[in-house]
DNA sequence: AAAACTTGACTGACGGTCAGTCATATGGTA
DNA sequence: TACCATATGACTGACCGTCAGTCAAGTTTT
C-alpha cells in the first residue's frame, strides 16, 4: 500500500513536471495533453487517472510550487529568534518572491501566451502569503518598527500590487518601468506599514548590481 | 460609401454586444462562437469578417467599454476649475470606478467562468486609468495636499490593488472582507499619496449605507 | 480474485478557413 | 439615357484540424 502509494504520487509528480515544462516552453494553450502523455510515453487515459482535466494540472502545478514558498516563508515568519524587520529582510531582500523555485525559467514565464498560468499563480500566492505575512507585520507593530492599522488587509493589497503589477508578467514593462516601480512600491510599502524611510532599502539591493547588465 | 462605412461599424459593434452579452451570461468559455451567430442569425463567416479570433472580440468590448470610463474620468480629469481633491472624490466617491458601465450585471460578473474578461479588463483599466489620474496627484502635489514622489508608479501601484484585489471579482471576497479591504484601501491610499488621515473618507461613502441591505 | 493502474481508439465540440454568392456601386461606351 | 462590364464589400455555410475528455478492455500489483 505504501509503495503503491509513492508510485502513484510519483507519477503524479512526472505529470506535474512534464506539463510544468511543455507549458512554460510552450505556453499553456499551445500545449495539448497529447504532448505531455508523448513526452512521458503513456497513454491518455493515465493522464486522466491522475487529472480530472487540462486546468486541473494547472492548479496542481501552482499549488506544488506555491508549497516550497510557503514552507520557507513560514519557516523564517516562525522563528521567535528573528525580529520583524529581520524576517522582511530575509523574505523581500533580492528578487521576487516567487524565484525560489522558477528560477532561472523566469524569462520564459514573461511571454503573453502563459496568462493562465501567471492568473493562477497570482491570486494563489497572496492568498497563501497573505496571513504569514500578517504576523510578521503584527510583531513589527509590537516592536514599534511599524504601524498598521489593518495588518492583513494591508499586505493583502500591498501583495496584489506587487505580484500582478511587478512580478505577474501579465503588464510587460519594460526594464526601466520595472525599476521605477520597484522604487515607488518601496515607498508605498514603508508609508502603508508606517515604518520609517527606508527601512526598506533591502528591497531594491540587488536593483542596482545588476542594472548595468543590460 | 459613407452609409457602407456606418453599416459596417453597425455590425461590428451588433456582434461586440451580442458577445458580451453572451459572455456575461455563461461566461467566455463556454460560450462558441456558434453561440454568437445564431443569436444574430448571420453566418460564421461575418463575425471572422469583423474580427480576425475569438479573443478578438474580447478586447473589442473591453476596449468599448474602457472608452467610455475613459471619457468620464478624462472629463473630469482636465476640468481646470477644480482642485484635485475635488476630481479624486468625483471619481472615487460611491464605489468602484468600473460600474458606471457594467452597473447592475455587476454580480453575474464575479462568476469564476468570467476570468478572461476580467482579466483583460483589470489590465487594460489599470494602464489607461493610470496616466489619468498621475496628472491629478501631481496637481495634488502643486496644490500641498499630496505629497508623492512618483506619481505616475504610485497611482499605478494603487490601481492595480484595487483593480485585482477589490473590482476585479478574482478573488471571492465576502461583503465583509470587501468592507475591510476598502477600509484599509483608503488608509493606504492617503499614506500612499501623502495625504491628511480621513482625506479619502468619501470612498467608503457607500458603504455604510448599503451595509445593512444583506 | 480484487483492486489499482494503463492503454489507445474514439467522440464531439469548437475555433478557424475558404471558395463562392449576391447586391450595389462605378464607370466606360454608344 | 440606356446598357453592359467590372469591381467591391458583406455575407454564406460546408468543411477542416485540433484537442479535451471518455470508455471498454487489458495488464500489473496486492
Amino acid at each position: 500500500m505504501q509503495s503503491t502509494t509513492k508510485k502513484t504520487e510519483e507519477r503524479r509528480l512526472e505529470i506535474i513536471k512534464t506539463a510544468e515544462k511543455l507549458f512554460k516552453e510552450n505556453g499553456y494553450r499551445n500545449t495539448p495533453i497529447d504532448a505531455i502523455i508523448k513526452e512521458m510515453g503513456v497513454a491518455k487515459g493515465t493522464y486522466y487517472y491522475y487529472f480530472k482535466s487540462k486546468e486541473d494540472v494547472l492548479a496542481a502545478i501552482v499549488e506544488y510550487q506555491l508549497n516550497l514558498i510557503v514552507q520557507t516563508v513560514e519557516q523564517i515568519a516562525n522563528d521567535t529568534s528573528l525580529d520583524a524587520l529581520t524576517k522582511m529582510r530575509l523574505l523581500l531582500s533580492g528578487s521576487h518572491i516567487g524565484d525560489e523555485d522558477t528560477g532561472e525559467i523566469v524569462e520564459q514565464l514573461h511571454l503573453p501566451v502563459n496568462r493562465e498560468l501567471h492568473e493562477v499563480t497570482n491570486i494563489q500566492t497572496v492568498l497563501r502569503l497573505s496571513p504569514i505575512f500578517a504576523k510578521i507585520v503584527e510583531q513589527g507593530n509590537r516592536e514599534n518598527v511599524f504601524n498598521t492599522r489593518y495588518p492583513l488587509e494591508t499586505i493583502q493589497f500591498l501583495l496584489t500590487g506587487g505580484q500582478f503589477l511587478l512580478d505577474g508578467g501579465l503588464f510587460n514593462f519594460s526594464k526601466q518601468e520595472i525599476i521605477d516601480r520597484r522604487l515607488a512600491m518601496q515607498e508605498i510599502v514603508e508609508k502603508a506599514l508606517g515604518a520609517e524611510p527606508r527601512t526598506f532599502d533591502f528591497m531594491n539591493n540587488k536593483l542596482f548590481e545588476e542594472e548595468n547588465n543590460e
